[in-house]
RNA sequence: CGCGGGGUGGAGCAGUUGGUAGCUCGCCAGGCUCAUAACCUGGAGGUCGCACGUUCGAGUCCUGCCCCCGCAACCA
């Protein structure tokens, strides 16, 4: 299936602009495209690198709200916030814009409006429940109501939980928003869809058949969606943030963000090939089938960019259709899923702030530990390990070795190169092998392993100089030290070329170390890269170790950070709604002493309760298993409602009570208790 | 029987189509001193979660089971 191609466009997901990008995004996405288009560049290929901000839906308008500011101001915020990241960390785009512009606006509209004209969608009209101040559509699972049948007021649309009844939102009587209240009512709206069931077939061909190359975990889950059955989706949404629906009549609609969203990559293309015409027409880009295209993404986008855009593209017709997506799964921060909301993240602008120059310790260590087969771990100590361990005692290392060694014998000035000894010999050769694999490597996205190859180059300069000793055979046998140094420098700019994908920042300092203007991609394994008599540059450190007081400053920050967002994050809850005294009075609120106390097992969160009430003995279900051991709570007097109704669990047990607890700012779960003990049974008023 | 991802030397991970179990770090011993106490060599350490199969041969395929991690559910 090896096809040749003219050219590679490469595109890199879209950053929604709704808050900065963090070490997740770069590793999972923006590092991978970047190694892969720095690595074609260095090989003269064609390639052109697309990245842009999503910047419609609905988050956006929510934030904006919050914040008392219009949609525009938030995109415009993070945009600039995000591309500055970006352009911080080396990644190299050729274009970086924004899915709010004009240029994009209309192509996306067109595009649109060529499908609907060819009949490429399905409209398809329905009355759903309508929450009219969020303005949105929604789910049946999404919506609350009072059980036709048991009357229970907590019913979900699709199934009440008391009786068991499966139910459709139409049956509640009085659905509201579950999440905040609101009441529904129904709306008649029409939306067009997308009948990704037409493509099946298609899809399961083009996919499943022709491109059984692509990673495991992309192909195993497109394979899980085609398996299921597609159906089809929708493409237009009741909003008014996002490209209006181009149709007579669809006033207030606009386009589902994940329609609009990926022809992003299309309209950046166009701005950058209308602004630079020695590129050639975007059109060529796209459709010429003689142009590559790649999708660099993160696991939760392969459904899109797999099975919804290929479908958008074919259903348009004269787009080429993607070779690969490689996509990879997802990095975790110290054991910690990388969160926006709960800030446990580590920011790129705030990174550069605290590790000013490190750009490409970061590059580093998250493709040293790409998530590319399962999700990884990034955490300080291995950042810090990595950077000591190898960037600093492999890498630089040899580095320093070579020039210091050269600053020494021949006062900076590349010696010549006499004979070559078998050794010499095998050392270089050993060098060829790596580039070889080098390339196999990168031209199948590993790039985890690319990077361990790189780093073997180092390893076998390191071997060198040790095996040869010149700071030994120099007394004996000078003009043979020579030939060791011209080699151990001819080592040195190698390592410049194979690590400029990887660490373009480093590479770019060692070849001002030793004065290398040009270099390419197929002078990699050269011995000839610097000549005899060249005068390099002063040598300078390639890399600094980092000490533990500076990594022990970033764990405190993020510890830090967390709490004071999380502590900065709570108001107490509004008082409700006044109630009667008979209101009151119809809760009967008791001391009970726990007599017996234990887990649920299979529950995480349920402790089981066995109450003396006074009356008689009573179990007792609480979800509050995170936060205390059965044991501390055996023989404490605690308050439960005794009147309320009991509820059955999946499992069988049944609660008859509610023990009454308060729960703190952060979530931590404090039982209520009294102050003196009391008869068990005692009311409380 | 909710969905998904995993279980490989002390830690973190590779192991493509089944053919003597690898890498980085750590540890132990030795060497070297040009180098950011860095580098080089050697060594110890694994019944590849368990069991049963298929096979001449399984970490790699089949079946069953156990455990861990996300998500979902449960939090009266």
């Amino acid at each position: 299936m090896e096809k040749k191609f003219k050219r590679t466009l490469v595109t890199s997901a879209l950053p929604y602009a709704n808050g900065p990008v963090h070490i997740g995004h770069l590793a999972g996405v923006y590092v991978p495209a970047d190694i892969y288009v720095r690595y074609l560049r260095l090989k003269g290929e064609d390639v052109l690198f697309i990245g842009g901000s999503d910047e419609h839906g609905v988050p956006v308008t929510i934030r904006a709200k919050k914040e008392g500011c219009t949609p525009q101001d938030v995109v415009d915020r993070y945009h600039k916030l995000i591309k500055q990241s970006f352009e911080d960390f080396g990644i190299s785009f050729d274009v970086y814009s924004r899915t709010t512009s004009a240029i994009h606006h209309k192509l996306a509209s067109d595009f649109f409006r060529k499908l609907y004209d060819d009949g490429k969608f399905v409209e398809i009209e329905s009355e759903q429940y309508y929450d009219e101040e969020t303005h949105e559509f929604l789910t049946d699972r999404n919506i609350k109501g009072e059980c036709p049948h048991c009357h229970n007021a907590d019913a979900y649309g699709d199934q009440c939980e008391k009786c068991g009844s499966t139910l459709s939102p139409d049956e509640l009587i009085n659905p509201v928003n579950a999440i905040n209240g609101n009441p529904l009512v129904k709306h008649k709206t029409s939306h067009w869809y997308l009948p990704l069931d037409q493509y099946q077939q298609w899809l399961e061909q083009w996919i499943l058949e022709d491109h059984k190359e692509w990673r495991p975990n992309v192909y195993g889950q497109c394979k899980s969606w085609l398996d299921a059955g597609l159906k089809p989706r929708a493409v237009t949404r009741d909003l008014d943030w996002g490209i209006p629906v181009p149709v007579e009549g669809a006033e207030g609609k606009v386009l589902y963000v994940w329609f609009d969203a990926p022809i992003g990559y299309i309209s950046n293309t166009k701005e950058l090939c209308d602004q630079h015409p020695e590129l050639g027409s975007w059109e060529t880009w796209w459709k010429d089938p003689e142009s590559r295209l790649i999708h660099f993404i993160g696991k939760d986008n392969i459904v899109f960019h797999c099975i919804v855009f290929p479908s958008m593209l074919k259903a348009h017709g004269d787009y080429n259709l993607p070779d690969n997506v490689p996509a990879n799964e997802f990095l975790n921060l110290e054991n910690g899923k990388i969160s926006t909301s709960r800030n446990w993240a580590v920011w790129l602008n705030e990174y550069l702030v605290d590790m000013p120059g490190k750009q490409d310790v970061l590059r580093y260590v998250l493709t040293a530990n790409a998530p590319e087969t399962k999700d990884n771990d990034f955490t300080w100590k291995d950042y810090q390990a990595r950077n000591n361990n190898e960037l600093v005692a492999v890498y630089g290392n040899f580095v320093n070795r070579a020039l210091q060694l050269t600053q020494k014998y021949y006062g900076g000035i590349v010696p010549e190169c006499g004979e070559l000894t078998d050794t010499d010999k095998a050392t270089l050769a050993e060098f060829k092998d790596v580039k070889e694999r080098l390339e196999a490597l990168l031209d199948s996205f590993k790039f985890r392993e690319a990077l361990k190859e790189a780093m073997n180059l180092a390893r076998i300069g390191n071997k060198y100089i040790a095996d040869e000793e010149p700071w030994k055979v120099v007394k004996t046998d000078p003009e043979r030290v020579k030939t060791v140094i011209y080699i151990s420098l001819q080592l040195t700019a190698n390592l410049a070329i194979a690590f400029e994908p990887f660490l373009p920042f480093s590479s770019q300092r060692l070849r001002e170390m030793i004065c290398m203007e040009t270099f390419a991609w197929n002078e990699l394994g050269s011995t000839e890269l610097l000549p005899a008599g060249k005068q390099l540059a002063k040598p300078s450190l390639l890399f600094e170790k980092i000490e533990d007081d500076v990594i022990q400053a970033q764990i405190d920050k993020l510890e830090a950070t967390k709490k004071a967002n999380e502590e900065a994050g709570y108001t107490a809850a509004p008082v409700k709604e006044n109630i009667s005294y008979d209101d009151f009075s119809k809760l009967d609120i008791r001391v009970g002493t726990v007599l017996e106390c234990e887990r649920v097992p299979k529950m995480k969160k349920l402790l089981q309760f066995r109450i003396d009430d006074g009356l008689q003995k009573r179990t007792i279900v609480s979800g509050i298993a995170q936060f205390y051991e059965p044991e501390q709570l055996v023989g404490k007097q605690v308050l439960f409602i005794a009147n309320l109704a009991p509820r059955q669990f999946k499992n069988g047990l049944v609660s008859e009570g509610m023990i009454l607890s308060a729960e703190d700012w952060d979530g931590n779960i404090s039982v209520t208790t009294i102050d003196r003990e009391v008869k068990p049974g005692s009311c409380i008023s």
